[in-house]
DNA sequence: CTAATATATGCCTTGACACGTATATACTCT
DNA sequence: AGAGTATATACGTGTCAAGGCATATATTAG
């Protein structure tokens, strides 16, 4: 447990992170909202401070948890390397893609070198729903 | 083993897309350039197919396995509720926060400085609604 | 002090999954 | 057909993390 990909590969850390975009919460509201019980909520808080993805103040007997942006980021620069492949994907995908050029053997590229200034618009897809 | 995020958690999973964002490889071709054994190789590539971030061709007795772009777009539509927090607080860090009172909407927008670290071009936040 | 509230931690069980080894399937070429 | 190559799968094993429950620690109020 020490990539932030293994964090956030926990659903109810997932939850917990979404819900304190918002604003900071202390332990017990998490708690309700999630409705998961309090020692898992801790459990869970301790595992996103130690990863830097949450701090905690201290407000009388209750912490209060903020995000932290650092791992955010690394997950984006991780993301970054994908990030001209998919859209250069996407603006082939609407350029109507007729082109399945197959060469053989080894390097071949996938186009892709153009960044296209393209403002890709929104997202393709839609969060799937839990199952 | 159903979320993207559990997905990308592996290791030599994240090492296979990696690699792939340069071209197509076979399977042959991962085990010798990741130094995994071939089994392994396979399993993980199973589980990428499924899960939809590779697909896979035919040429001979090989199999050609390359990227898709689909979960990438869905973590990235995940990282996007964030993207609005970090890159403001990145935005405030960098001005100084000496005027970070300017503006009184209550959202924050980010004011698109210059990114961190990579250059995220400007699909970095969503348009604001306009009213 | 004691009681009440808020949060953290320890222990235990369970289940998922990554790996290694062996083997099965598939395709090619002579 | 049979040998060689390339990839997939089956099985057994160990590890590790998540959840439940009990309890410990901290802070406040009376």
């Amino acid at each position: 447990m020490e990539s932030v990909f293994e964090i956030i590969a926990e659903p109810n850390r997932r939850a917990i992170l979404s819900l304190l975009v918002s604003s900071q919460q202390s332990v017990g509201e998490i708690e309700r909202r999630l409705r998961m019980p309090q020692p898992t909520v801790s459990k869970h808080l301790r595992v996103l401070r130690e990863a830097g993805f949450v701090e905690s103040a201290v407000d009388a007997q209750r912490r209060l948890y903020r995000l932290k942006p650092e791992p955010f980021e690394e997950l984006d620069s991780w993301l970054d390397q994908f990030r001209r492949f998919w859209s250069a994907h996407v603006d082939a995908l609407e350029r109507h893609l007729d082109r399945m050029d197959h060469d053989r053997m080894d390097e071949q590229q996938h186009g892709s070198s153009t960044p296209t200034k393209k403002k890709t618009k929104e997202k393709t897809t839609r969060p799937k729903p839990r199952t």
